[in-house]
DNA sequence: ATAGGGTTAG
């Protein structure tokens, strides 16, 4: 070992022929004065390339104000012709020195250099230690940086502050809980509990083992957190999904009188955009406002990004409009929001318009026409992107294979399967899923099996969520319950997971499997959200169980309007009108807005069951009482009843409506003028067909 | 003569 370092063979060189000790400058002190003018002048390439041109020791501050220089601007040659002068000149070099030398390799990322030093140093203290340990830490190799630890305590070194704090980083990267919790207990015991750096990492370590409650008694336990202890556990309570405790925590930040880092703004906003919270998202624009953030592009950034997805597009524009925030995560982020909300005329303009784009960028414009389901304008992007970037990377394959699923051409599947065998991205486990998907989604059962198959091991919820869908999509109702049952052996459901499953219970009439699941959700606790209730009602409305469907529907949140609407319409589809009107009165007292969507279905009821005057007095009431503006769809149900039940006389008031007819309302007209006979607007109707066939 | 914790667009 060590052969290598240019700085062990030079010191070999010198042990041999010491001939550098005997030279003698005429002027030493005129060389380092030039030495240090070129430092003063910030070039530290001119400064250490005169070393050798003093073939004397220098003064031992000088090494080390080199040292750090380097290590600053990551000068890695500069730093090995600072450490070979300093070993030619001193036998023994100082210890601390060398310390310095090996955190500059560290910080070059040259952790060969960094290793070979320390394993060649005549006498090494806790720093050396802490140096080495630091340098495998910070360059992304934390398990040697915990077998590091473990030799210093085994050579009888005893850890300072900041062996524990590197250590604990490591743990972090790693989740070693465990490890974790020793280092904590020997924290304790050495009497460093009390260290703010150190308990911050703490907080993070328990915050990264999903283990919040012991992150925020950690917290609590700091006496004055500072910056870093805030903005730690804002982001952990972000990381684990409690955004409300996440916002909560940065506004104890402000109370604390700490000002928040720029990164903890950026958490607290995503925290806010994650539950919709825009009015605390305004309340924190008006903290950066206060802390003069405004102008900071990454804080810029987040606020944008909050704004888009509380569906605040014209508050976002302005953050972006404001001079000096535009940079590329900016735009990104700008045409993201657009995308996402499915403002695609306005992404794509705004995309054209970027001065650079990365492949985030590209992937951002991409997923909006995934998730807006336009594939044809999909597909002509994709066409542009391949011409255009080099680096597509997994969420980009992840977009292509959505498309080519949904476009069901396993063909271009393949081609992108090929793709990703070659670029080595078959070991990421997204990538892995959506390919699976798209083998299921395109029919190509044999395939996708193979896909699971080799999956096994890394299966996650996803791809147990996408076989299920699969199976459903192909019929196979009985297989996604069986299919299910496998799964439990393996992961945990999702919220997701249960609307297939129901669906395949109400697709086969499967209530008692149905009633289960309910029954298991509610058990374990699972949040049922909008889509998961919708496909509760749906299976117990099909398994002929409408009055457990109201039941059920009545612990639905009052703004899901949409649920009530399907629930009204499930009732008719069961000849049900009655209990839909009921429906309709039940909404009213618990205080759910109708929508134009409502009034169709309890139109429809109306019709279902001949009730002319209620379907009157319901028309009315949505003009008068819930200011509701009448789309054509409203007249079609009205005439469809007035028709149907012979109201002729309703039916020439209604049709006095603000649009022009249409073929099949006239048609029906004419029909229900031979019913009931009702000349003028029989002659009425028969001029209108009249003109419309001479068209 | 000293070191250390947090990392923001898809």
């Amino acid at each position: 070992m060590g052969v290598n370092s240019g700085a062990s063979a030079i010191k070999n060189f010198l042990q041999i022929n010491p001939i550098a000790q005997n030279l003698k400058s005429t002027k030493p002190n005129s060389t380092i004065n030039t030495i240090l003018s070129h430092l003063e002048a910030g070039c530290l390439k001119k400064a250490v390339s005169l070393l050798f041109s003093s073939p004397f020791p220098f003064d031992l501050p000088l090494y080390g104000r080199l040292f750090q220089l380097c290590s600053a601007s990551r000068a890695i040659v500069e730093a090995r012709k600072v450490e070979s002068h300093l070993i030619s000149y001193y036998d023994p070099p100082p210890t601390f020195l060398l310390n310095r030398a090996i955190e500059a390799y560290g910080k070059c990322r040259c952790l060969q250099d960094a290793r070979e030093l320390f394993d060649e140093m005549p006498h090494r203290d806790g720093g050396s230690w802490n140096a080495l340990i630091t340098a495998y830490a910070k360059g992304g190799f934390p398990s040697e940086a915990l077998g590091l630890y473990l030799d210093m305590n085994r050579s009888g070194v005893s850890p300072s502050e900041v062996t524990f704090a590197s250590v604990l980083g490591s743990c972090g990267v790693l989740l070693e809980l465990g490890f974790a919790r020793v280092v904590h207990g020997f924290v304790v015991k050495l009497g460093y509990g009390g260290n703010v750096i150190i308990a911050s990492a703490l907080v993070d370590v328990y915050g990264k083992c999903d283990e919040i409650v012991d992150a925020r008694r950690m917290f609590d336990e700091i006496d004055r957190p500072n910056a870093v202890s805030w903005n730690v556990i804002v982001r952990r309570y972000l990381e684990v999904g409690d955004e409300r405790q996440s916002v909560f925590m940065f506004f104890q930040t402000i109370r604390a009188g700490v000002r928040p880092l720029t990164f903890t703004f950026s958490s607290a906003l995503v925290a806010c955009s994650n539950r919709q919270a825009v009015l605390e998202g305004v309340q924190i624009h008006g903290v950066v406002i206060k802390y003069r953030h405004e102008d900071d592009e990454k804080v810029a950034t987040s606020l944008i990004d909050m704004y888009m997805k509380c569906n605040d597009v014209v508050s976002a524009r302005k953050v972006f409009d404001q001079p000096g925030v535009k940079d590329l995560l900016s735009w990104t982020s700008m045409v993201s929001g657009y995308a996402m909300a499915g403002r695609l005329k306005e992404a794509q303009e705004l995309f054209d318009k970027m001065p650079e784009r990365s492949i985030i960028s590209w992937n951002a414009m991409l997923a909006g026409y995934v998730r807006s389901g336009q594939w044809e304008e999909a597909q002509s992007f994709i066409f542009k992107m391949c011409l255009n970037i080099y680096d597509a990377d997994g969420v980009t394959l992840n977009l292509l294979l959505n498309v080519s699923a949904a476009l069901s051409d396993i063909e271009y599947g393949r081609q992108i399967h090929a793709y990703i065998y070659r670029h080595g991205f078959e070991s990421v486990i997204y990538v892995k899923n959506a390919l699976f998907d798209m083998y299921g989604k395109c029919g190509a059962l044999r395939r996708a099996r193979i896909c699971f198959h080799n999956m096994s091991g890394q299966r996650d919820t996803i791809s147990w969520n996408s076989l299920l869908n699969s199976l459903a999509q192909h019929q196979m109702n009985v297989d996604v319950i069986t299919m299910f049952r496998e799964m439990q052996k393996e992961t945990t459901p999702n919220e997701y997971t249960f609307s297939t499953l129901l669906a395949a219970c109400a697709n086969i009439f499967a209530y008692s499997q149905g009633k289960q699941i309910h029954g298991f959700m509610i058990r374990n606790g699972y949040k049922i959200d909008v889509v998961s209730l919708d496909a509760l009602l749906e299976m117990y409305s099909k398994c002929g169980y409408l009055e457990y469907a109201l039941k059920v529907i009545k612990t639905a949140k009052p703004g899901d309007t949409i649920l009530w609407n399907s629930m009204i319409i499930r009732c008719c589809h069961h000849g049900k009108a009655r209990e839909a009107l009921a429906l309709f009165d039940l909404m009213k007292e618990i205080g759910v807005k109708p929508d134009n969507v409502t009034f169709q279905a309890v139109f429809n009821a109306c019709l279902c069951e001949g009730f002319v005057d209620e379907g009157k007095r319901y028309f009315d009431a949505m003009i008068n009482d819930y200011g509701i503006t009448v789309k054509l769809e409203h007249y079609e149900c009205m005439i469809n009843l007035y028709t149907r039940y012979g109201a002729m006389k309703e039916l020439g008031k209604i049709l006095k409506m603000p649009f022009k007819p249409t073929v099949s309302m006239l048609t029906r007209i004419f029909d229900a003028c031979k019913v009931y006979p009702s000349p003028r607007l029989a002659m009425w109707v028969a001029k209108k067909l009249n003109k419309l066939n001479q068209n």
